[in-house]
DNA sequence: CTGAAAGCGCTTACAG
DNA sequence: CTGAAAGCGCTTACAG
């Protein structure tokens, strides 16, 4: 009725706890009777292993945690997310380990979060989408639990990370649209106090910049990443200065809202204005017309990450790694190219 | 540099483990400057208790496992679950739970959950949108583990769950749409593998029935619960009868796929036919029209499973706990409801 | 109010 | 190949 021990397996089968630890263990130096002997135990009695009581033995824990440091509203709108959880997962599945999505929504629970991941709970954390100043990266490589950033860190944070070439995606997007003879390029930007969306803006400033142009802020605006604020920011954006004749947008969300809003006012897509999202998610093959975007493969991320963070669990070192991963324009419709937009 | 023990903050303090102990988990009975000293060692080394240790002796643990029984495309989808995890996170808010989400997308990837949440590392687990004949929830019981399911089971498993009246919601949807004048009311039905799409067609059925009417199959198409399925059955539907009037799709994610299909049909809505979803979650406000919808509150679900799964818990008993809460018909523009759709 | 001691369920040198 | 024993970091009766 209750939960067996290893003692009662290896009292069932008539051998030692440590001949049970090593057969459940699959040690190769038992003999066939005994193994056999356990086995049969095993499955008799229903014995699953207290992982918790293994843990603290061979101080190893079978999981890894994983933090959004967004609102569930936003983790679960983007596909983003869902592609780059994908990744983790694969690249776990080889080392039997087990992903640990932790959820926080308000300062109050990250504490709790932040208990939880010192706790010994997991074997090191991945952490994804922060935001300015966030303290948790160094909290908890302070406390031994070792970190990897899915994106570029905040700046000054001396932590390991995976990132997407942002800059050079965003500058292949903007170069892009200016070879198509557009004129007025605005941009819809990233929330500011994250690196990507900094980093997607010195993108598109440095794409004008190497063609000889000034950048204009009157065709810059905020969209937070989310499908609303795409919208909102190009009805702001149209308000402000009726003759754009492109915009990058600098997630495909926010490009989808941007799309929204250009139909609504009436602007053919790409005739009157071109637009280039980012991200080249499922969004960019579901939009009318199809979206041109920068790609990246956010399932690679995933397992990129997964690869650091364990490298940095095996060494038990403090060395920090850097990868960053390929961007690559994908033109479609939305900015001139073929109708029949096979990737 | 290595992380401090109790140990290392006993002697420190100039006090014995025991006291050391109390200290950290706030017992009363410790003389003021004992406790102080205690409190000086630990902020000193930086100490953070190793939950995990603890959890051995208490055989408590302080976090709740939730599985989403769905490839994480459709988690990542649906505004749903963001909603329910809202609430279980919130309803754990004062038990100073973890909420640990574990994800899994393969069979392989099952199994490895299936052995996390039996090796100790959760109190509990609510189980999310179970199809079929997914065994996990009896695994689970038969190794110990209290859980909770949300929405009505699979027929024939022995689990506490808690549900919303997906029957009553339903039948009070098409009876409205019957009131409303609407001859040939179609449906999307969810997937029939799973208990909540079989309730609603079933309360679709009852309602017809209660007018004197007769069900039609042709009427019926189903939908996987996902906009583009929404999207397809409503093209299908059209199709097949051109004459519908009224659609009650079994999730606002399908209506809002039907919405696309009847807009790209020239059909208009309401006047040509009238669509009402259930969840009224936020896309029945996004809709254009404005979704009528069935209304359940995910949160409240979330926050009555943690209750539900903590009863069982503190009680260590074997009783089966069944809630059901109630659904709402909110009519909006989309079944003839006033235009500015408040509410 | 406090400490010595037992014990949670497991693994792993160590000796045989 | 196998078992007795120590020990992982903590909590908690128990005795004082």
């Amino acid at each position: 009725m209750s939960i067996p021990t290893l003692e009662e397996v290896a009292r069932a089968a008539g051998v030692s706890r440590a001949t049970a630890s090593r057969v459940v263990n699959g040690s190769p130096s038992v003999r066939v009777e005994a193994r056999e002997s356990v086995e049969r135990a095993v499955a008799q009695l229903g014995y699953v292993p207290n992982r918790i009581s293994r843990s603290l033995v061979t101080r190893r824990v079978d999981s890894i945690g994983v933090v959004i440091a967004e609102p569930t509203g936003r983790i679960f709108g983007d596909p983003f997310f869902a592609e780059v959880l994908r990744g983790i997962s694969a690249g776990l599945a080889a080392r039997q380990m087990q992903l640990v999505l932790v959820i926080s929504q308000s300062p109050e629970e990250e504490r709790r979060a932040a208990r939880y991941l010192t706790g010994g709970h997991v074997e090191g954390v991945i952490l994804f989408s922060l935001h300015g100043d966030d303290g948790l990266p160094e909290y908890l490589q302070s406390n031994g639990v070792p970190v990897v950033v899915g994106g570029e860190p905040p700046r000054g944070t001396r932590v390991s990370y995976v990132d997407n070439d942002n800059h050079g995606g965003a500058f292949a997007a903007v170069k892009h649209l200016i070879e198509q003879g557009r004129t007025r390029i605005a941009t819809i930007t990233g929330p500011l106090d994250m690196p990507a969306g900094v980093t997607r803006r010195l993108g598109y400033h440095d794409a004008l910049r190497a063609a000889g142009r000034t950048p204009d802020a009157d065709l810059e605006e905020s969209g937070e990443f989310t499908r609303e604020g795409g919208q909102r920011s190009m009805e702001v954006l149209l308000q402000r200065c009726p003759d754009i004749d492109a915009v990058f947008a600098a997630s495909d969300l926010m490009a989808a809202g941007a799309l929204s809003a250009l139909y609504a006012a009436g602007r053919r897509v790409p005739e009157d204005v071109a637009v280039v999202g980012f991200d080249d998610s499922i969004i960019a093959l579901s939009t009318q017309p199809a979206l041109s975007s920068v790609h990246q493969s956010m399932e690679v991320m995933g397992r990129e990450l997964v690869s650091v963070l364990l490298q940095t669990v095996d060494a038990r070192d403090h060395v920090l790694r850097r990868v960053v991963l390929e961007t690559e324009l994908i033109v479609r419709q939305s900015s001139g190219g073929p109708q029949t937009g096979k990737n």
